[in-house]
DNA sequence: CATCTTCGTCAACCTGGTTGTCCAAAACAG
DNA sequence: CTGTTTTGGACAACCAGGTTGACGAAGATG
């Protein structure tokens, strides 16, 4: 009757790798075939209103190295712009192009899309259940940084 | 009332990675801090019976160089020898040390411990309902090759 | 016996992290 | 206003764990 312990983390994994799979498939299709799901989540990190290089290491929770080197690899694929602050002669901001704000609505669409084939296969009651049981699953302790998932694994 | 669905991804990489964080950290105390968590996936592919590099690699979803490296790497760390094997002069059979074993049936007592945690935080119903509405969730098409987990992100 | 095909390795390369070093600019003493 | 610390960003070197390409030795197949 029971499964076994190890089953719920790789159904967990599955899931998750699933979903950001179709979501990048469904992106690639509408403009953004470059777009890999590491970038995203920086993408989403540098937000509407910006950033600095040294604002996406913490978002990201990786080095200042690290951001510079993603951000110049959103640079170049016209992700983002690098413009020097105007505040702080030191900084440099961090801002969505147009391409980039693109990406993030698209993203946004899709989820919410997703969203909804969710509720068809589950059923409203449980998608709610679903999404209620995930938080209580582990004593989360922390507000969980929702972030250094690439290179967590190593 | 619904939430966003950017938000259940969040939850299910969150719920993997701290109970992958949490087996790995409990294994450490148990005489395993050196396992990663890409060695764990590698462990379980050779698995009780042992394999051939080839069949590693097969199994994780990696090249057979990927998994010469991982073999490798599982060697030093002296989970698994390499024999070579008895029918083909080619082949090298990989076969898990006392060590190995070890870290297998720890690592299973620990998830069945934690299976019994996440019991007693949901309770038995809404557990079994979580176990059975995630395979649900995605349209899993093939059977899930559980594999390429590392690695995939990038 | 000749010819695939497979097993495992070496070498080179890519990505995305990491430390260490450094300079210029800012912030904060005094 | 000046001297010292802190911070922002980049450089270099390195590492892990993937990738592809080439290749020899051994099995499989004609």
């Amino acid at each position: 009757m029971d499964r076994h312990g190890y089953e719920l983390p790789l159904q967990l994994a599955a899931a998750f790798r699933r979903i950001i799979d179709e979501l990048h498939h469904r992106l690639a299709a509408e403009g953004h075939p470059n777009l890999r799901p590491a970038y995203g989540f920086a993408l989403q990190a540098v937000g509407n209103d910006g950033c600095t290089v040294s604002d996406l290491g913490r978002r990201l929770g990786v080095s200042k190295q690290a951001a510079t080197k993603t951000a110049t690899k959103l640079a170049d694929l016209n992700y983002v712009t690098r413009t020097p602050s105007p505040t702080d002669a030191r900084a440099v901001l961090l801002t969505l192009t147009p391409h980039g704000h693109n990406a993030l609505t698209r993203s946004a669409q899709i989820f919410e899309t997703l969203h909804a084939e969710w509720k068809t296969a589950l059923g409203p009651t449980r998608l709610a259940a679903l999404e209620d049981a995930l938080p209580k699953l582990t004593p989360s302790s922390r507000p969980t940084p929702l972030s250094d998932l690439p290179g967590w694994f190593h």
